[in-house]
DNA sequence: CAGTGGTCTAGACCACCGC
DNA sequence: CGGTGGTCTAGACCACTGC
């Protein structure tokens, strides 16, 4: 065989840091994938030929592989082998939080005024972000949330009431209405869309705003389950409110 | 002893399901801290106890809380013990894709207009954000992209040219910048910000934006090691581009 | 059927922490 | 020092896949 094989590429790869093992075969298999010679839907070895190639334990190296598929590097296929996964490296995190906490972590005041908290007959497009018919009662609430007495967060929020009945009762100067539901409804998954908007002059007006200052505007469906709990529109001044994120590589 | 110890609730919880046993130790632990018996900051039994009150092998034991840990319910201090994390449930994700492939993703066609690709002697704050000094030449590059013809994004980048000493002799019709310097020096990780801003009339002109219209800035941050790679100011129209996440809760 | 990944065990050695 | 988590091994049994 005048061809290298796979393993054996990789075991040339092996760092011999005083690192643990699984770190480093991690490691080796990433560089194969990163540096282009293990391409997206190639195969790589099996769990086994690692073994035999690297003389490493076959729960080490199942480790290994098992952390590289949950990062998004690998996907495995019992009784058929595992692959490279396409995309990886190019994706990094957002995260988008409680605004309460947050403010209280930056070590600040948080306050809030309620502007509307009632009942409404879905319209057609209000009742399709929750997943309800038109002409449905349904829960709306609308808050300003501020920071140390200005601004930060305007909180449009559309509310299912077969999952949250008691939605209406809660004082939400001392809990948020997401904290509220969380408790309520677990959520199992959601969706947002981040983008960047005009606001109205009405919004302007709540936010304390000049005009022609942009805002983030955060479009949020929260679901528990198979029913849509919640949708809400997360309006911030584009001056006073920022998205930041942290990521990490391959560690 | 009257008090109930926090492992035979544990083991009171634990269903009979046909699931892995490591799944449902973590799932039993999970409703232990969601439904409150287990709070923020409170210790969790060490893996030993575990063992002896669930009469399971210790590595399946450290395979759940591991998982756990990594799922952000847990943290582990070594020498000292496992505790419940705070904030989970509160945090969602956001993904920032790499712009080439994300247009090809949606079917689109992904082109681009180099308007810069050259050297520039440091000043302060281009410096400052690449971990260097001033008057250092540094390598920067604009780029605007285009979907089907019409621009979403305008890519201003710096580089530093000692990570990267070949960043000018690339083709950048071919492959992004992004991915060329992923190649180049993996990255280890990376801080971003997203916020919400009006563009200059420069701007509009190569975005070919209307006046007022606002624009997602996201300023990205790129290390490898203990050196700064790049620093990117990514500026897309409000009106043809959004982000969209999806996150899910505790699985 | 043989090969794959998925899980589990019962030991082991180590580094780290607090006392 | 004893207890903690961090890692590793050499086996084992199973469910699944493709031929």
């Amino acid at each position: 065989m005048v061809e290298q094989t796979a393993v054996s590429q990789l075991s040339a790869a092996m760092s011999d840091d005083p690192a643990p093992i699984y770190q480093r075969v991690k490691q080796a298999i990433i560089n194969q994938i990163i540096e282009g010679r293990w391409k997206a839907k190639q195969r790589v070895p099996s769990e086994s030929e690692f073994v035999n190639e690297l003389g490493v334990s076959r729960m080490t190296i199942n480790r290994a592989l098992r952390e590289l598929t949950s990062e998004g590097y690998l996907i495995r296929m019992q009784g058929v082998g595992t692959f490279v996964a396409e995309n990886k490296g190019y994706t990094a995190m957002l995260e988008v939080h409680n605004i309460a906490e947050e403010i209280a972590q930056r070590g600040n005041h948080h306050s809030c005024k309620i502007l509307k908290l009632g009942t409404l007959k879905a319209g057609p497009d209000q009742a399709a972000v929750l997943g309800l018919s038109t002409g449905q009662s349904i829960f709306q609430s609308l808050i300003v949330h501020y920071e140390n007495d200005l601004p930060v967060q305007m909180e449009d929020r559309l509310v299912n009431p077969l999952v949250a009945p008691g939605y209406l009762d809660q004082d939400y100067h001392q809990l948020t209405p997401y904290t509220y539901l969380m408790r309520v409804a677990p959520l199992t998954s959601g969706e947002h869309v981040v983008e960047a908007v005009l606001p109205d002059a009405r919004q302007c007006a709540l936010l304390a705003l000049e005009n022609n200052e942009p805002c983030l505007l955060i479009r949020r469906q929260t679901w528990s389950d198979t029913r849509i709990v919640t949708y809400a529109k997360l309006l911030y001044p584009g001056s006073r409110y920022k998205l930041v994120g942290r990521f990490k590589g391959h560690g």
